[in-house]
DNA sequence: CATGATGTTGCAACCGATTGCACACTCGGT
DNA sequence: ACCGAGTGTGCAATCGGTTGCAACATCATG
């Protein structure tokens, strides 16, 4: 049904050939036959067919995005950002949810891998070594995440838990505890090795109360262990746990910030609706996947940019100081 | 790099149609030659270029999928069920966020067509003559919306607010606010026709306070008025926006549910973890989301089915009652 | 006026699959 | 021994584009 090349063709009285030159290489076309072309081609609202120019260039024009679980609001973030920077490259995207599924991930990568001109992996589950195979053969961008030889956009995980601990430090905290993520999560142990050394150079106790899903549930079963610990400040893997700590400690009794001062990561819309206001370290999530969408379009042009130096992006956190932190009262 | 037909079919000995057709249509080629090709190809680790055999079946094998806002999650809930359902079908979804904005919808739409079997568009903000428009030559599948003659999948607007509207006149309310959503949005106007109805037959009054942004903000702009209505309780166009609403209310020290009783719409994960917990409409929201796909699935299988009786489904909502409701005390 | 450089266009092959049609072969029946 | 039906396979066209190469026209130059 819709117009294709040769309508275009046939209506401007000109080969095929010419049609393609003349939209794509405008300069090696006559003006005047160019600018038939470009006429007969938006009367019949004529747009090239991706998948029969990938065909033979090799190119699709379209990305895969995968990332472990849309219901965490952190996610969809990152995915705004490569939405919008896609859009305006012309660049579709594919969206793969592997429902934090390490094996799940594995299987999808591997079917998108081949209808896409290159993926991101967005806070991917799989091992280093699995990744660094995909890498192999196929463009890859990883979101928050680090494999040698690998380009990735992160987030400076030091800093951001430097701010916290400083923060935290200065409101008279002493005795810290942090709930850790999965296991399996590589921010996670960023981000506590990050508190480690901030902790040390400021002078305060660390104490990691364990692994937790990083969801509300994850931090409705931390709460009382980090409770336990004595410490006077929590810090969290990232805001929905600290989300689901603050609705069981309510639920106990222990006020924040009075009792109990907590801190997240991420800065989710959700941070800053909660009671109290979530104290969190902002990560730019949206800068994030504009980025990576950039990187991984640098990469698709030029493959040995993979090497470069640009090919690892850091940005950097920021505190946002709300009312969940207060003066240590013990 | 990848095998092709070609490399599969010369490693067994036999010609590429063969070899299509021992993949494709088992039945018509001889067991023994079959066995041949099977096994050259998953030594091969062969799959077929869905590019190439769309360009001649016309099937992409992949569907796409427009939301108005990543940031709300209530659609996150929705891509959730439509990647599951779209999975298990082995077809891979294409995503495009339009960020409330008809304009981009439109060209989104547009793009994504030609390069997908059928699109399933969540919450559309075109109007009903564009969507007619795109049904016509696209197969599409509404979420959220009715347009006639295009296959849909809804919530029951009309019970989920008749089951507010009960709770909250069992409760004592007899002045009720609205808070509606956008001008545009199908939802807000069915949802409100809902609650004429619903009032109605209760004997409540309802008062509507105007069409605010189906956001956080939305809320906190919201919540004057609605308070100015003198009426005890609220229900708003979602649960966001109620949230936002719990936000403002905290912050002029009205109590809630004491002074004020709010019921929200969705039940979106937030909806349990905001303070106090929100009283909300369940909406099958992942249900819904795969639904779509079945639907548009059997829609491509046989394009007459969309004029069939099982075109339009609709989902029953579910009052979720938290703390964010009780006893009128004026 | 022949020559070559330059600019513009068309032909045809190709990307990786699918499919209508024709051909080859087997086998049972006469 | 021959014919027809029935199976199984291959040839070649096709989908909608891109691109190397050749053909042609034009024009300035020697």
């Amino acid at each position: 049904m819709p117009a294709t090349l040769r309508d275009v063709a046939r209506l401007a009285g000109v080969s095929a050939s010419t049609v393609s030159r003349a939209l794509s290489l405008p300069e090696v076309v006559n003006a005047t036959t160019r600018a038939r072309v470009r006429q007969a081609a938006d009367q019949l609202g004529y747009e090239p067919n991706k998948a029969a120019r990938g065909l033979i260039t090799g190119r699709t024009g379209n990305i895969g995005l995968v990332v472990p679980d849309l219901a965490n609001p952190f996610f969809p973030s990152v995915m705004k950002g490569v939405q919008a920077r896609a859009r305006s490259h012309d660049v579709a995207v594919f969206l793969a949810d592997t429902d934090e599924d390490a094996m799940a991930e594995a299987g999808l990568v591997r079917a998108l891998a081949k209808q896409v001109d290159g993926l991101i992996l967005c806070s991917p589950r799989a091992t280093d070594d699995e990744l660094a195979a995909i890498a192999q053969d196929t463009n890859v961008v990883l979101v928050n995440r680090v494999v040698a030889g690998v380009p990735a956009v992160t987030f400076d995980n030091e800093g951001g838990m430097r701010q916290a601990i400083s923060h935290l430090a200065a409101l008279g905290h002493r005795r810290i505890a942090w709930v850790g993520g999965p296991a399996t999560s590589w921010s996670s142990v960023q981000r506590e090795l990050g508190l480690r050394t901030a902790a040390e150079t400021q002078g305060v106790e660390l104490v990691p109360v364990g692994q937790f899903a990083p969801t509300y549930d994850g931090g409705v079963a931390a709460a009382d262990q980090a409770v336990a610990t004595g410490a006077t400040a929590v810090v969290t893997f990232n805001d929905l746990v600290a989300i689901g700590l603050l609705a069981r400690l309510h639920t106990r009794g222990i006020d924040v910030p009075g009792d109990l001062s907590v801190v997240g990561i991420d800065d989710i819309a959700m941070a800053g609706m909660s009671r109290p206001a979530l104290t969190s370290v902002r990560l730019p999530k949206q800068r994030a996947g504009e980025i990576a969408v950039d990187l991984l379009l640098a990469l698709l042009d030029d493959p040995d940019a993979a090497l470069g130096p640009r090919t690892l992006d850091t940005l950097q956190g920021e505190l946002m100081v709300r009312d969940s932190t207060a003066v240590a009262t013990r």
